[in-house]
DNA sequence: GATTGACTGTGATATTTATCACAAAGGACT
DNA sequence: AGTCCTTTGTGATAAATATCACAGTCAATC
């Protein structure tokens, strides 16, 4: 991971509109730019937390994951998300619960968890910012639990490739055994999916990569 | 449910040490205390959210329901803690992505969303509750998924238990019936399962509910 | 164009969970 | 004690998913 120059005003400004003023400027003078190649890990299980992360470019990957290293998908970030999970105030000491992987090449805003609580304090609009990120990962998590909760894997699986469609467009490049690991099942069982999907004439197989061509 | 006389300050100072002055005042002034029996339904998931829900005393219960009404437990509230959901700003149009049900007999305070707005803006602890609420929510949350997404229902099912445990202590009252529908299975599969249990040494089964031995 | 390695397809089988069927046990009430 | 209803126990079977085994296919590389 990289350090490079920093954003502008009017960049930070594009991203995230509804910011104050002064709170630009701590950004700018606080925050470290940073990138990271796609499928770079950015925040491990079980590693504390030293800053919050605001995505400024690409697509990040949020997971669950167990103690056997198996992973399990839970939503996506984008350009002016953050990640709710290292918006820690008061404490140095939390540990992240999830995981969270670079897809594509990412740019994001690092700041240091030395400054939640002063800006907390300091700006409504990061307050409200805060609270906005909680309550949109929240909603992501509520909708995660109900696939997995209540759905048998074929309409997981749907939900699944609909979320990739909305993120990335129709041709999705991805192996099936990508897609069973962001399912925790197995390769097998995405394949012989995938195929009966392909049957229906909901998609297109093609090495490496399938289409999205189902009309609803 | 009733509208029952209001709380004092101190009585609400009990619950949530960490406010500032005038908002307990607040509280007071436009907080409604409404009480439910046991088993009645606090909120319906696509309800439309017309207030927040401080719990004052009682236990609820939280829950993910699909189409066909088939229910998925995520975790319990407690007395001093809020529901995360109901605490929407700005819009009158949330629709509620939870049911909750109350344990126990409970009471509550409700508050009609419109202040929410007005709160953050003027009280900051408030703002802290919020920020705090959600966050516990949050990793509720990723702990339920956590469950549901690795493990197999003999796993499950001891998850639950000890959370119940935690909540109520070694001698819960539940059905088979009940325990199903909590973790959306089957009850059959939750009979079989709990006189594994037995003989391992872990409860002692009794009509209608059963007692929590295992030492670890 | 032969080799290599990653990816895909698919049968066979095991395991887990769901469903069906029905019996037995316990408690409440007469 | 007898009736009724809810709860629990458990076999049999079905369905969903996981695992094993192996063959075929494609693309890259030498």
């Amino acid at each position: 991971m990289n350090s490079i120059a920093m954003l502008n005003k009017d960049q930070i400004k594009q991203l995230f509109p509804d910011w104050e003023d002064g709170l630009y400027e701590s950004i700018i003078e606080h925050a470290e730019l940073r990138t990271a190649p796609a499928g770079a890990t950015l925040l491990k299980m079980g590693q504390n937390i030293k800053s919050t992360m605001l995505v400024v470019e690409g697509t990040v990957k949020l997971y669950q994951e167990n103690e056997e290293g198996a992973e399990y998908f839970m939503y996506h970030l984008n350009p002016g998300e953050a990640c709710a999970v290292t918006m820690v105030c008061n404490y140095h000491l939390e540990q992240s619960q999830v995981l969270a992987k670079a897809v594509t090449d990412v740019s994001f805003l690092a700041i240091p968890i030395e400054f939640m609580d002063k800006w907390l304090n300091q700006y409504k609009s990061w307050h409200y910012f805060v609270i906005r990120t909680y309550r949109l990962r929240y909603e992501e998590l509520l909708k995660t639990i109900h696939e997995t909760a209540f759905k048998n894997m074929d309409e997981r699986l749907e939900f699944y490739i609909k979320r990739q469609v909305k993120q990335f467009g129709n041709t999705l490049k991805l192996t099936h055994q990508e897609i069973a690991n962001d399912l925790n099942t197995s390769r097998e069982v995405v394949s012989r999916l995938l195929k009966k999907m392909e049957n229906h004439q909901w998609i297109v197989l093609n090495r490496n990569s399938f289409e999205w061509i189902k009309k609803d």
